[in-house]
DNA sequence: TTTTTAATTTAGATGAGTCTAAACAATCGC
DNA sequence: GCGATTGTTTAGACTCATCTAAATTAAAAA
């Protein structure tokens, strides 16, 4: 059995791999988890041992096929119960993330069918980030572009929004900036600032770093983009 | 913050101490717990030190009123876990209890009480034990008499089948022994065997061990027993 | 290329929760 | 009432996840 502590490096890794592809830092790992460097060498060394990373000396660490696995299961672990406390306890979708952080080392995998069940398979969580099944797919989990990487003028529709900061969240749905909301950029300033107009008229300026973390795609895009031609 | 393992602690002696009245010993603490007697003369130390219980040497410890307190507060999230767990999530009662142990130590006050509102703020839990609010009546937790006090010929009505082994419990289900049941006590053995008739019927032979773990009234008794008559 | 800086690892310590073996206290049987 | 049995505590060690301080390596600057 893999302890919860050492679950939590492994999603870490995982995702800090997602974001920048290649191998993923010790102090990246330490500081995402609030640890010092020593304590994320140490551990990514047992994960190595137990063969859920790959290490090379002062040059980082990747997940093996195994780690892999693991990761995918928390993280599903997490979105599905991140759905549930939006669905089915009136959770707002801006505080579920905590409670799902705690709780996705401690249910069981009856536990986690038969939420899955009972929300009929969701495919997204509230942050409309993807569940993954057994494999989740790169490709899906990076889904939708950073809104920063838009210029002037581009219309665009909210996919996701990342769930790091709760603060973060907050204003941002407050604002009215949640999945499925359609944007247009107003304006990016050379200091990094993008301004966007909502459906409402209202317009909301974001500095690149949240800009960063609100994915969005084109508003003509198929929904659920079959990548290449099969036909359904 | 109290570590998870010292709420099972905590909890174990309050679940002790409402079984045989008076201090509770080291070792059946231990035996509870599955670990040896000197860990748990160490871990009640330390639980003493934190104002949680009280000891003396070699007598036993029982819990001050801010134990009890916190006592009753995992109780509470295992019970409305097991309530959730059957009634939302359609899991059998006698398999909910797993999973509630591991959870009762990880959610929050907000889940629960929103699993709390969900369920209408219940009173009794799917094995037919009260739900404790801030304060868990110790009559209301003893309700019930033990089967095993009752003698042939009586009609008595289970109240609750208490859920420490799985096993037993999902043995006693099958044999139709669930909270609500009404029994005749067909015959008790002199080696401790006890024989209750169903209501369709059949007979089930139980050792008084296991006739200890139900708990049944006089079905002639108030269901909802005010104590003394504040009319309704 | 050499020096400086920044990142990483090693070394050694700590606290929590556990163990085994041994010492000690309480109780039970005669 | 005293020895034998049982239960409890002490002593000492171990693992896990963490820390700080120091050493080492890699990368960046000069």
């Amino acid at each position: 059995m893999l302890s919860a502590k050492m679950e939590d490096y492994v999603k870490t890794v995982y995702e800090l791999q997602r974001g920048s592809d290649g191998a993923v830092s010790t102090s990246a790992v330490a500081e995402r988890l609030g640890v010092t460097a020593p304590t994320a060498t140490s551990m990514l060394e047992t994960l190595a041992e137990r063969g859920l990373v790959e290490r090379e000396k002062y040059k980082g660490a990747r997940l093996t096929r195994e780690g892999e696995t693991v990761a995918i299961e928390v993280i599903r672990h997490h979105r599905l119960l991140e759905t549930y406390l939006a669905e089915q306890l009136g959770y707002d979708w801006t505080e579920v993330h905590d409670e799902a952080d705690r709780l996705e080392h401690h249910i069981s995998e009856e536990f986690e069918e038969r939420v899955a069940e009972k929300l009929g398979e969701p495919e997204v969580d509230p942050h409309g980030d993807p569940i993954p099944t057994e494999t989740l797919d790169p490709v899906d989990e990076r889904r939708g572009e950073a809104l920063s990487e838009h210029g002037e003028g581009d219309t665009v529709v909210v996919e996701r929004v990342r769930d790091r900061d709760p603060e973060e969240l907050s204003y941002l749905s407050e604002e009215g900036i949640t999945p499925g909301t359609r944007l247009v950029v107003e304006e990016v300033a050379p200091i990094d600032m993008f301004t966007v107009r909502l459906p409402d008229g209202e317009t909301v300026s974001l500095p690149a770093s949240v800009a960063e973390v609100i994915r969005v795609s084109d508003p003509d895009a198929a929904e659920n983009g079959e990548p290449d031609g099969v036909m359904g």
